[in-house]
DNA sequence: GGCGCGACGGCAATGGGTTGCCATGTATTG
DNA sequence: CAATACATGGCAACCCATTGCCGTCGCGCC
């Protein structure tokens, strides 16, 4: 008696469906990908007999001819910092949901790596989210061209963008640190190449100008806790009493480093960061910062991007700007509340006149 | 004058090159996946043709012929959870290396998005890294049949892992434990779903029974701050002096809620955590934790799994196991340390006899 | 009765490399 | 010099689903 069971080690295809279903490929291709297209009694035995004989359509095939991958890429900075962990969520989310696969680049705050991953990755997506882009603004718009892609935490002509509206959360941040007396904010800078440590920057200058408020700019750093602690050295030298960090894991930097040198915070020092990662709440003292909604940036941008895929014109005009607000915790407080207690010394001396500060 | 350039919106193809090139199809290919099979000079020809014509070899039409798509999956329980983000890194970092692509999975703790997920995404990688997988063993094994797998922080029968010493890193922290004083400890629990959940359990009964220290468990709860918040509740009600929580997070949430319970850590409790994630250094007081080498089990999985992709057998004899270390910060204290201070009450109570403790 | 139209299904080309097998030519060996 | 081996390149099948185009058939309308 022979053996009608197909080998094992083969896969099934739409040709082993069809001729057990006694129609065409073409129309067993059609019951899955456009069942509108053919008589639903036929779909339906052709869907029964490919369930029997256990038919999976390739999704690798798929590709080929249609040229969509269903695949996005979400480039990120830093896996290392906790900011990303809810726009990645946010982003899956909304990737999930389009029937698309997310794969993650890890840029490792490096341009280079992020190009090269990117250029290794083009070809098998159909877009791609960049979140804090390292890379120039001509080198996102060169990719801009072959695929489509949004890009987040940065705004670019002609590309378009989603962000935060920084201008706001810094000006929140400086008012709250004007109504608690200070009258001079040092904003702790970090990577160059980031466009919000920019925008940031700008709005202090800003608000600082519109508030009365003296501004100065220090680093830039690496954006780490690590680079604050650098930042906490150079903040000994030329002291402040109000810092405004370009990130919550600088300001955590901040916070150590200053403690550790005796500094008390917010007694001496106020210090605001950005961001609102979980380890804002778990310092002491408690880290007053703005707060972005980060699993809406992933959202929305995602979303965005997969409207985009499917052919939209990816309106480019102005960037989508998401709200922010500011946590006041404890590490803010009104400036020297205990006028009776001896300063460090530090926080006496003027600030030696320094290439280096860029403005005070 | 007739123009020879091609039309823009048309991809170059190895038949564009080989006609250029004047050799056939297969010989362009051969230059480009197998140069050893063509001659040198051949190949260098066609190299710079496929250059100056732009040809880009299109990673779609190669994976249908070959059925490997250069990409591996990656799952891991919840990206939230920074300990992931070093094993990330290490998984990336292995398989940029070896030219292949990684795509994230975010199960967010969930058993079920775990496995949809992975039916997804299945087809189009070459092979699975699960971390901290949520999956029962027989869904596990059953995937492990369909594809290379390879299984992070879990031993399964049959299927190729790689662990860190629990056992040892229980063992190390009773051993901490034992030496400050103390003779009880309380084991709190994370999911019932977590391997290392269940070692480390049955690793702190072993380590108890040797060095004649009790124990019991609490629990389960979730992985997470909110999770060791919750604990802390439970714990008031049912006091101890020494904890060893089920990982860093836990542990955070423990310190947070028993100080605001008023109970003082280490001085009245001592906590011992997990993973030796940064936030663990940021707490007050620092967070004495077992450290795994997350970057290498990452890196280490992944290689394991590119090795069987390319044929390998996938030794599923014993898993692979990753050294740990103890790392002592300030939650943990000599028993009583200052005897004249006034205990808090709630240390006084002996624990009511309560079904919920397992083991005391 | 003749004509137009829509529904349905099939044919065959397409997407872009990959690879087993064979043919040719050159090099090595006895 | 014959015989075997190896290097090199081409042919054509193959991976598997998608889709433009066409033929057929049944139905309704003038």
């Amino acid at each position: 008696m022979p053996d009608h069971t197909r080998p094992p080690d083969k896969r099934v295809t739409i040709y082993d469906v069809a001729s057990e279903a006694d129609v065409s490929p073409s129309t067993v291709s059609r019951a899955f990908s456009r069942p509108s297209r053919v008589n639903s009694e036929t779909a339906e035995r052709v869907r029964q007999v490919a369930e029997r004989l256990g038919y999976r359509t390739s999704p690798l095939a798929r590709t080929l001819s249609t040229a969509r991958t269903q695949m996005i890429a979400l480039v990120i900075a830093d896996i290392t910092n906790p900011v990303y962990a809810e726009i990645v969520r946010g982003a899956q989310e909304a990737a999930t949901d389009g029937e698309y696969t997310t794969v993650l680049i890890d840029a490792q705050e490096s341009d280079r790596r992020e190009r090269e991953a990117i250029e290794r990755t083009m070809p098998t997506v159909d877009g791609i989210v960049l979140a804090s882009s390292r890379m120039s603004d001509s080198a996102i718009r060169m990719f801009a061209k072959q695929r489509p892609v949004v890009v987040l935490n940065r705004a670019i002509a002609d590309v378009p963008c989603v962000v935060t509206d920084n201008p706001r959360g810094v000006r929140r941040a400086v008012e709250h640190l004007g109504e608690l007396g200070h009258d001079h904010i040092t904003y702790v800078a970090g990577p160059e190449a980031s466009w919000p440590n920019g925008i940031r920057w700008r709005s202090l200058l800003e608000a600082g100008m519109e508030l009365e408020i003296k501004v100065r700019q220090i680093g830039p750093f690496s954006p780490t806790i690590a680079g604050g602690e650098r930042a906490a050295e150079e903040l000994c030298v030329r002291p402040a009493t109000a810092v405004l960090a370009f990130n919550d894991q600088m300001a955590i930097g901040l916070i150590r480093g200053l403690g550790q040198r005796g500094v008390d915070i917010p007694g001496d020092v106020s210090i605001v960061g950005f961001d609102n990662i979980v380890a804002a709440d778990l310092v002491t003292p408690g880290l007053t910062t703005v707060a972005a909604p980060l699993y809406a940036e992933g959202s929305a941008a995602t979303r965005h991007l997969l409207t985009m895929i499917e052919g939209a014109p990816g309106h480019t005009g102005r960037p989508m700007v998401l709200p922010v607000r500011l946590v006041v915790r404890q590490s803010t407080a009104a400036r020297n509340p205990s006028p009776g207690r001896a300063r460090p010394p530090w926080v006496r001396q003027r600030p030696a006149a320094n290439p280096a500060a860029r403005l005070w």
